[in-house]
RNA sequence: GGGCUUGUAGCUCAGGUGGUUAGAGCGCUACACUGAUAAUGUAGAGGUCCGUGGUUCGAGUCCACGCAGGCCCA
């Protein structure tokens, strides 16, 4: 007969490392999938992570709460693929590589080619794969390794092409620009992480202008004037004139205060009105000008008098039309009016911004979302361009200052007496033209090109888009259909990153990535999007044909530089050329629903059972990354949300809340902690320390906690049970003792546990592990190992083995077993060992793993509240008890004759009485008595029920509450017999009360000790009698015998034989003599005697007494 | 600067729809218990519920404004 595997000093550790060999060796993963072909398919996307770098900590934080899901839905009877994947492209490879080599972008194609440069990234990217695969395994996230999905392999590749010309066909495609930094000298873009290099940012003295837009007299802009005479501009302030010239709206703070103030130009003299920030009134006019009357100016007064005459706010001032400040070059639409910017401020300038598109990101935002154009000019190519050229010089359309550099790029010498910054000779001729409000050099800084020193231009370059724009209202309304966890994901970060939604720009200036699959002529007129290796293979064809290309090239790898050396024909027969960025890798990794299966080009059928995913699960971090673009892709191409459920999880954090670095050291070696603490250990601490969506705060002393408090109370639990079934035989093959037939304490924990299951799968339905974790660990230590096996000790191991124990046994036994399942999504390897430890004994479960079980169902049958309420009683009543021997130092183990608790109901009092037996003996009591009204020994306290009185009463609630606070022992009797009783608010009113009104409650038992909690007390009669203190002596006796035959090493089941010396003190002896009969039965002796001298006997020690004591083991009994 | 988020005991965290004495675990102190024993029970100490205003008879909870940490975006 099989038994139960009893451990010694269980490694969690090595218990992971055998539960993973089992796995392996009998492909438990393939089988969880395989087991459920055919039922409905759980659908799961994997969110592909870079094996550029080590796996940390917080990758088996986001990985145990994907792999928790996916087997809770494995064990609810789904089918639940998991396909795995990487993500190989990006800036961070490259930099990477870049470091190593020694290199700069620049050198690339020169000191080192595109296909070597490219090869070492593909080498790079995959360096750590081992590492990653490693710890998948040894965590236990479940996830198919073998084939995975990995970005930079031409079907992958492919597959965004195919859908990029989906894309395109659907005319979501579109090249336009971008504002980006640039550098004139160098004549490249500079990337976010170039400008922020060391050094980069530096101070300079800028030549500022103010200016003055002048406000048309038109209908709509009456408001804004006194008279037909008066003359309104705004000012908007610049650190760069340059841009004057494209200026073509101003934008305002929508909730900002303006005021048009009446003045002077100080250039000029010319009287003006000018509007602008109320904030920011005095750091234009002196306060020291504020009493001087506008009539009393005269030309060329140093101080210039000024009057506030209306104020506004910003959002009165949208949609008013101004005069161009300087009219080069005409818009080809309506320009030149006030918009609403969220980015303006009061902090410097006049709360007026000046906005030219062509040369500002956050200027170039704001027009495109108003609908206001650049100022472009077309250049002899035919081309069009802004109106500073790509050396940084104006153009000639701007004729006072053409040719003009807008910065120093030539290096002239800026001390020689005739140097004027272009800057300064814009500033000159707008005063001269009254349009200068104020002119100043101010000190600030700004970045520069690190290769050429000189200041960067933030200047329009070629980019191409997908119109997601035009799909706003569609991807807005999808994602209310998502479950976000955390909702506030949903609605806040990405709802607002969705409502303030502009085109998805996806070029990218680098080479290792997906090529941008576009094909156009020289002067853009013609393109061609390929949408697949044989449709290029097509195209080439024609384009050996039309004589553009020599021969067609042999397609084995579509990066660069590879596909760049492709030249197509195009319709007229013009030459093609690709369009050399690459794109966005949010691309990749969006477009995996897709291209994880080479869809469309091929397995049409697996991707429709596939998409869209029902749950995925990433850092909160990939919000605008990950997460935006799965569901811009979905709603594109599909019309369709990409997945239904998702968990966006926080970061992990040091102990100390720091974000982890492994620059710090503070960052924590997953490695490290699973072979020191085991997978479990780790996985449980992460999930119930905090949910997955807050900041965990990674503490190894946390860890420790779990397993010592949670793992630790279940093995303790599980070796309790194997010890005895083993001694017992009991393998569970008995059909199940009825439950009217068990205990209260053991339907009481049936129905504890039901609920459990209830709740857990409630908590995990709705993707809530943290809860379903804590619910399961409050189970196991509170309930199961703390108040049910502490109060069962003695049914399993004293006695016959009939049908009480065998209820014991079976009610334990179905815990632990349900407890397994309960916890395997969330503790796989532990769980998996508890499971096969029993099952293999009972055979009840004809699976051979505990994830290939399923769900415990519950037995709504089981469940009692009445039952859980009265057990919840009986420890109240017990608790109370102890506190009360406490306070009086009366150990437990001496009897006491009686508790008495007052009872206001019947069913309180019947409640009770049905867990009696279980209090007594939990507190070593030998009676309850119960006390009701009719003792007349009550004394009782009245309290106002707030809620409901508040709702009657609301303001005169303090005059109630102290009118009740007042009431005596007559007057609660009279409201409790008479069913109303009158108060009195104040002098001329008073008011009924009914006892729903109050609560009332018995707190003190004159002439008793008592303790209360809540609405229960307890008194307890603490009269020892000589009978009592004889039990106590015989209790104390049997403690002192278990100990000898510990002590002894004597197995649990040996007999033996007591012998005792006559005490001096007669009580013990009456105690041997009287309670013989039960010292035996506790201590497993056969017999117990008196001897008048014990030559060998230990000395025990009970309380004032001593006595000698022997024990002798029965060597014939045989077991 | 904007959006989102967190702030409760020394530490980690609970505290539906507002209800008067704010809880748990760990840690600390003391005592007890002992056939689960590297466990367990009881008790104690420990809180301006981040701050300031407001709404309300009543605010940890609702509102406003701040402060501090975090993430993302400028």
């Amino acid at each position: 007969m099989g038994k139960y595997n009893e451990y010694k000093n269980l490694n969690y550790a090595k218990l992971g490392e055998d539960v993973l060999a089992f796995w392996k060796e009998n492909n438990i993963f393939g089988k969880s999938v395989t087991t459920r072909e055919g039922n409905e398919n759980f659908v799961f996307y994997e969110g592909p992570p870079s094996a550029n770098g080590t796996p940390g900590i917080h990758h088996v934080m986001a990985r145990a709460v994907k792999d928790i899901f996916c087997r809770y839905k494995t064990l609810k009877g789904f089918q639940v693929n998991r396909k795995g994947g990487w993500d190989t492209h990006g800036l961070p490879v490259e930099l990477q590589v870049e470091k190593e080599l020694g290199i700069t972008k620049e050198d690339i194609g020169k000191k080192i080619t595109v296909e070597e440069y490219n090869q070492r990234c593909r080498e790079t990217v995959m360096r750590f794969k081992n590492q990653w695969d490693d710890l998948t395994e040894k965590m236990g996230y479940w996830v198919d390794l073998n084939n995975p999905y990995i970005t930079f392999e031409n079907e992958y590749i492919e597959s965004c092409w195919a859908l990029l010309k989906r894309l395109y066909d659907k005319g979501y495609l579109y090249k336009g620009y971008t504002i980006q930094p640039y550098s004139p000298g160098a004549g490249t873009g500079l990337s976010s992480h170039e400008l922020n290099q060391p050094g980069c940012y530096r101070m300079v003295k800028d030549t500022t202008i103010v200016a003055q837009f002048e406000v048309k007299k038109i209908t709509r802009n009456m408001f804004l004037f006194d008279n037909e005479e008066e003359n309104v501009c705004f000012i908007a302030w610049t650190t760069t004139p340059w841009t004057l010239p494209s200026n073509t709206a101003l934008a305002v703070g929508k909730g900002i205060k303006y005021v048009k103030v009446k003045s002077f130009n100080p250039y000029t003299f010319e009287p003006v009105s000018v509007i602008l920030a109320k904030d920011l009134v005095s750091r234009y006019f002196s306060d020291k000008a504020k009493d001087l009357a506008l009539e009393d100016y005269k030309p060329g007064d140093k101080l210039i008098p000024f009057k506030v005459a209306a104020e506004f706010v910003g959002s009165d001032l949208a949609g008013v039309e101004y005069h161009q400040l300087m009219p080069y070059v005409q818009p080809d639409k309506p320009a030149f009016r006030v918009v609403v910017g969220d980015f303006v401020t009061t902090e410097d300038g006049t709360g007026i911004v000046h906005i030219s598109p062509t040369f500002g990101a956050d200027d170039f935002r704001v027009a495109a979302q108003n609908d206001i154009p650049a100022l472009l000019v077309t250049d002899e190519f035919g081309k069009t361009m802004p109106l500073v050229d790509k050396q940084g010089r104006f153009v000639k359309e701007v004729t006072d200052f053409a040719g003009m550099y807008v910065k120093n790029y030539t290096g002239e010498d800026e001390t020689g007496a005739d140097y004027k910054p272009t800057d300064v000779k814009i500033a000159i001729k707008l005063k001269e033209e009254n349009k200068a409000f104020r002119v100043e050099k101010y000190e600030h800084t700004y970045p520069h090109c690190w290769r050429t020193d000189k200041p960067v231009l933030y200047y329009p370059l070629d980019s191409w888009f997908i119109k997601t724009t035009a799909v706003k209202d569609r991807l807005i309304e999808l994602n209310k259909t998502i479950n976000w966890k955390p909702e506030s994901t949903g609605t806040g970060r990405f709802g607002n990153w969705l409502e303030n939604l502009v085109d998805w720009n996806l070029s990218r200036s680098r080479y290792w990535g997906t090529p941008l699959p576009i094909w156009r002529t020289e002067d853009g007129d013609e393109e061609l999007c390929i949408g697949s290796i044989a449709q290029l293979n097509q195209e080439m064809a024609k384009a050996v044909e039309a004589g553009v290309m020599d021969a067609a090239a042999d397609i084995k790898d579509l990066h660069r530089p590879y596909v760049d050396n492709i030249i197509l024909v195009s319709k007229s027969g013009k030459a093609m050329y690709r369009e050399p960025d690459l794109i966005d890798v949010w691309f990749d990794s969006g477009a995996m629903p897709y291209a994880q299966w080479h869809y469309p080009l091929e397995n049409k059928n697996t991707f429709e059972q596939n998409f869209p995913a029902d749950y995925i699960a990433e850092g909160v971090d990939q919000t605008r990354g990950w997460f935006f673009t799965l569901h811009a892709l979905a709603v594109m191409l599909e019309d369709s949300v990409a997945y239904k459920n998702v968990i966006a999880n926080g970061l992990v954090l040091d102990k100390n809340g720091n974000k982890m670095s492994k620059r710090l050291g503070n960052a924590v070696d997953p490695f490290e902690m699973i072979g020191k603490y085991g997978p479990d250990a780790v996985r449980w601490y992460m999930i119930a320390n905090a949910p997955p969506w807050d900041n965990l705060k990674f503490n190894a002393d946390g860890v420790v906690e779990t397993q010592r408090r949670f793992f630790g109370t279940l093995q303790n639990t599980y070796s309790f049970f194997a010890l005895y079934a083993n001694l017992d035989n009991f393998t569970y093959a008995e059909a199940d003792v009825p439950l009217e037939r068990r205990t209260e304490s053991d339907r009481w924990i049936i129905s504890k546990l039901n609920t459990l299951v209830q709740e857990v799968d409630s908590y995990l339905a709705d993707y809530d592990p943290t809860k379903a974790a804590r619910a399961i660990q409050d189970f196991v230590v509170d309930d199961l190992s703390n108040w049910y096996v502490r109060l069962n000790r003695k049914r399993f191991w004293k006695g016959e083995y009939n049908e009480d124990k065998m209820a014991a046994y079976q009610t334990l036994y179905t815990c632990l077993e349900t407890i397994a399942k309960l916890a395997s999504p969330i503790a796989p390897f532990y769980t998996e060992q508890l499971f096969r430890d029993l099952n293999s004994v009972s055979g009840r479960n004809s699976v051979e793993s505990v994830h290939l079980a399923d769900f415990p169902e519950v037995a709504k049958g089981a469940v009692d509240k009445d039952l859980e309420e009265r057990m919840q009683l009986a420890q109240t009543v017990s608790s109370l008890v102890h506190s009360l021997r406490k306070k009086q130092m009366i150990k437990v183990r001496q009897p006491l004759q009686r508790i008495l608790i007052p009872v206001l109901s019947e069913h309180t009092k019947q409640q009770i009485q049905a867990v009696e037996d279980l209090i007594l003996s939990e507190v070593n009591v030998k009676e309850v008595e119960y006390i009701d009204d009719t003792s007349g020994i009550l004394v009782k306290k009245i309290k106002p029920n707030f809620k409901k009185l508040g709702q009657v009463f609301g303001p005169k609630m303090k005059l109630v509450a102290a009118a009740v606070q007042q009431m005596n022992q007559e007057d609660i009797a009279k409201l409790e017999r008479e069913g109303g009783f009158e108060i009195l608010l104040n002098d001329d009113e008073t008011a009924v009360l009914t006892p729903d009104d109050v609560e009332i409650s018995s707190e003190d038992i004159p002439g008793w000790l008592v303790a209360n909690e809540g609405k229960l007390t307890v008194a307890l009669d603490i009269t020892i009698t000589e009978e009592l203190k004889q039990e106590g002596i015989a209790r104390d006796l049997v403690n002192r015998i278990q100990n000898l035959r510990k002590d002894s090493n004597l197995e649990v089941q040996d007999k033996i034989h007591i012998r005792v010396q006559r005490s001096a003190a007669p009580e013990v002896n009456a105690a041997v003599e009287n309670y013989n009969a039960y010292i035996c039965a506790e201590t497993q002796a056969l017999s117990l005697e008196f001897v008048d001298e014990l030559v060998d006997g230990t000395l025990l020690d009970i309380d004032e007494y001593q006595v000698y004591i022997q024990i002798q083991i029965e060597s014939n009994v045989t077991i």
